[in-house]
DNA sequence: AATAAAGTTGACGTATACGTCATGTGCAAC
DNA sequence: GTTGCACATGACGTATACGTCAACTTTATT
């Protein structure tokens, strides 16, 4: 297994294109608790897993706060029965957000790809005028 | 043609599921101006429309100002040739955001649907040894 | 006409997600 | 031994997106 290296909070942070002062605030929302060296904080390859899986939530607009319990499912250890059926329940329900969120990307990107289509044909359009 | 209502802004809100606060608060952003009977708001057809396309680009996590961009794009009149071209430029930056996140979601579906999966299948078992 | 219901414009408050100092500490190089 | 990073922890500031009064004016109903 390779990959085991143990990168600083600057290094992990430049990586991914975001600030150490970011992933700092994850921490202390509970996202991610990276060991520390001494007072320093180093992040291993689950952390940095983690970490991308953070940025890729909050790119379809999840907040902090839901991100955090999206990564709560993966700790989830089976303990209870009612425990594993709330969080059958949690995962449904966000799957079916992000149907919607499917539907309205498909929607949206057509839109936009006919506004190109015709930006592109009026383009042209002026072009051959003006060639002529 | 149908559906020339003109709707106040509390009819207007509540058949979009937000809060009249709201929709002044898109107004003063710029994204949608509504006329007025007095001093009154009315929406029509089209200021409705607009109001369901702020609410799909908003799923999408796009900002207030990201989405009054994204308004102009519709309203943009086919004036200059370099304005059109801008245009056409970040109509293709935002296609390609979107594709990054069409990747995005059918990777945390994925996700999802395996962590769904497995819970049933867990609750499954421990139902049929409940039964023994 | 009087009262209630609905709408209007400020103004201030709040949650989220960091940015930006200020101040301090540990270690490496000179 | 001190200079210089890289990192740490507060603490305060800021942008976004509204919520929540307050105070007032319209519009609708009795």
């Amino acid at each position: 297994m390779r990959d085991e290296r143990l990168t600083t909070i600057t290094e992990t942070a430049a990586a991914l294109g975001i600030t150490a002062r970011a992933i700092r605030f994850y921490e202390t929302k509970g996202l991610i608790a990276p060991q520390r060296v001494g007072a320093n904080r180093v992040y291993n390859h689950r952390d940095r897993g983690r970490l991308k899986l953070i940025l890729r939530a909050k790119r379809l607009g999840f907040s902090l706060e839901d991100i955090r319990e999206y990564l709560d499912l993966y700790d989830a250890d089976p303990v209870q029965l009612e425990q594993q059926q709330l969080l059958l329940a949690k995962v449904e329900k966000r799957i079916a957000e992000l149907e919607q969120q499917q539907t309205d990307l498909a929607i949206t990107l057509d839109e936009l790809r006919e506004i190109s289509r015709q930006t592109r044909v009026y383009l042209e359009r002026n072009q051959s005028e003006e060639s002529q």
